[in-house]
DNA sequence: CCAATTCTTGACTAAAATAGTCAGGAATAA
DNA sequence: TTATTCCTGACTATTTTAGTCAAGAATTGG
């Protein structure tokens, strides 16, 4: 799981689609205006959402992009996913010269990490960011809700 | 919150001090050697670790880095804010060009989403990548897991 | 049918970040 | 006093990111 500005571009984009999308389609050219990235770039970014199923589009006039699937069920992890190939972690993998090394060791604790940042993301939806928050943070502190995470990830 | 490759050289660098450093400080060279990365990516890395006091360093002979505190008291957030320099998310500031658009409402979700894997990752400490995980993944499921994360961020 | 619109694709380029190299110097332990 | 190790800065190669350009296919509205 990485997480770069690319990643950010496009659920950026698939949120202007969720809030912007209604009946009709919505053109990459209205997206690029409203988000201030560029046109081409959208095609890029879009032809690997559409490759991945998670946007379908519609040519000609009053075409554009809809979103596969309701807000609801298009995760952010999915997002990332489809424009950010992932890169396998592991620099020991193929070769056969890591046996119980400290590499294969932190390189594996470093993966547990990164599948629970994936596990996190792939539970939020774009519903979930456009609405699933009051505005200020409701009433208990982050500091507590981390503890909670913590302890619900039985880590510490 | 950005999540690259060099926050995970970073992480993993301070994993094998965590791990290897005892009484003796740990050279870069044992870093290198054990983990893979070049000596000289390593220094750089370990300037700005220096820099932002996550450890500390011992010149000559039998010399090296350190943990400026214990595994417990530091915390991966920490070690990937210190390499990777944050860049600003809102490409509106400054310019006084975004008054309610969409352009601000979207940058805005995608901070408090990237704000919250801060959280998650600020408490997070070394120790607890070390330690705090039965292999395996302990009783509960990855999913059971993840519906209370969401519950405690009230988020769905 | 025609023309404007919009997606679709591929090749190309510029700029930035990433990862690594090299060389010299300072501190210090053995 | 020498080998070791950190420390620093300049430099380079590679990859990724972001953007440009151009041609073409589908489709709607007039």
């Amino acid at each position: 799981m990485k997480l770069t500005t690319r990643g950010r571009y496009a659920v950026t984009a698939m949120l202007d689609l969720a809030i912007n999308g209604g009946k009709r389609p919505v053109s990459l050219a209205d997206i690029s205006g409203r988000q201030e990235i560029s046109l081409s770039y959208l095609e890029q970014l879009f032809a690997k959402l559409r490759r991945e199923q998670l946007v379908t589009s519609a040519r000609g006039p009053g075409g554009g992009y809809r979103l596969a699937r309701s807000g609801e069920e298009i995760f952010v992890a999915e997002i990332i996913d489809a424009v950010d190939e992932s890169v396998d972690v592991t620099n020991c993998q193929g070769k056969g010269n890591c046996h119980q090394g400290e590499t294969c060791l932190t390189h594996h604790l470093w993966e547990d990490l990164s599948g629970q940042i994936h596990d996190f993301l792939s539970q939020i939806s774009l519903c979930d960011l456009m609405e699933g928050r009051g505005q200020g943070g409701g009433h208990r502190g982050a500091q507590q809700q981390s503890d909670d995470i913590l302890q619900t990830l039985s880590l510490r």
